[in-house]
DNA sequence: CGCTGTTTTGAAAACTGTCAAATCACGTGG
DNA sequence: CCACGTGATTTGACAGTTTTCAAAACAGCG
């Protein structure tokens, strides 16, 4: 496979950065970029080691998570596919980022792609863009989280998951499946398992909810979801 | 006075996203720019408002905070000199930037700065650095928050707040004054003003800080604070 | 069908939030 | 320079929620 074909298969090559670049650049910066496919539960990036790749994610999900030295994890981020992971211009990476599913990625060696930035300007502004975007998003989740009480988190976070499992922002979906376990859930809301659970059945017994195995959610009431949440 | 000697005056030009600019692109951004001065609670930019300029920090400091419709304040983000606010290629703003103190700012119209990254790819790398800082800064926060316990989460705040004062990071102060009042500590660690006030006498009385007036802290013990805060 | 790990449920303790009052700090004016 | 007044900070008591610890129910998988 060469590189130009990588590109004509990559599933996020209108919504990803390199989009930014015309064919030419684009193809430049392809034969920089080679394919990765990971496993659920894989650690894609480590905290603490050196930290000389950077990636764009194809398809699946991956989370960046920071652990405590008693070994509590807490989710800092959620990555969607088109979504880009790495920390630029730092030594050494100071998150985990580990797939939530199978996932593939495209990666690039550190060096290679800040050289590619001072080459390809508009790829530099498209990935200003897409972390202003990152930083909008972790504000909010920081907002999420200083929100009292846990069923308003709870409540924000599904419709959160619900939209973005829906095909566009607007129309969020009725149903769905999460992708993430109570724990992970849990780790980035901020509360325990247990709460978690609590608000769950509490959410379902008041109509809003309805819950399909341990996974599958139903949105009856997404009025009553949005009302919850603030 | 003439723009050049605006950047002449300038108490951030060697740290400053500009500094990546040679002198000509300098001078020229530099036309750009007007500088004003804000009173401490001025607000810089309004949420929900047209989102049409960029700013610099100069001197002081500021607070990026979003307002729930309950009227509480919710900080997320605190704003040194030499760095930038102004959320990017968004349409309008999503937070309230407020002044903490009186502070000095240079600011830039929106569509004349995006102009100047199409120009100055340097500008959109310099940038490109100062987001992903913030982007970990605010990680940081929303791992500080999810931090169990109100004690934690006040120590490693008082240790920030000691680095951030010391003039290396290695050096933390030993003695400093808070720039934010309780309410905004609160707001910031996603506590009320009477769990942060708790807190602190709770950590005079171990040893580990003595206060002096309401904002005056001294670090009596900053290793009891390191092992508090994680 | 049985097993293993996850999820849910239960009860008690700890913590934080809420409401209310006292104290303190700081700027103003005498 | 000191007294005063206003707002911020601290303290107190209590209610509510969350966490913790422990056990049961459940789901997924070989």
């Amino acid at each position: 496979m060469n590189e130009q074909s990588q590109c004509n298969t990559c599933p996020v090559r209108e919504r990803v950065a390199c989009a930014a670049l015309g064919p030419a650049d684009r193809a430049e910066l392809a034969r920089l970029g080679t394919r990765r496919r990971v496993r659920k539960g894989a650690t894609v990036f480590s905290a603490g080691e050196g930290n000389d790749q950077y990636a764009t994610l194809l398809s699946g999900a991956l989370k960046v998570a920071s652990f405590g030295e008693d070994g509590t994890e807490r989710l800092l981020s959620l990555i969607h596919p088109a979504g880009f992971v790495g920390e630029m211009f730092a030594p050494v990476a100071n998150h985990d980022v580990i797939a939530l599913t199978d996932s593939d990625l495209c990666v690039f060696g550190r060096s290679e792609y800040e050289r590619a930035l001072d080459r390809f300007p508009n790829l530099a502004k498209a990935l200003l863009k897409r972390s202003a975007q990152d930083l909008l998003e972790a504000r909010s989740l920081i907002a999420l989280q200083s929100r009292r009480g846990a069923r308003a988190r709870v409540a924000a976070f599904l419709l959160s998951m619900a939209r973005a499992a829906g095909h566009s922002a607007e129309r969020p979906a009725k149903q769905f499946a999460l992708p993430l376990s109570r724990g992970e859930i849990a780790a980035l809301l901020g509360i325990t398992i247990e709460t978690l659970s609590r608000q769950l059945t509490s959410l379902e017994c008041d109509g809003a909810i309805r819950r399909q195995g341990a996974r599958g959610i139903d949105l009856l009431e997404p009025a009553l979801l949005e009302q919850t949440a603030r």
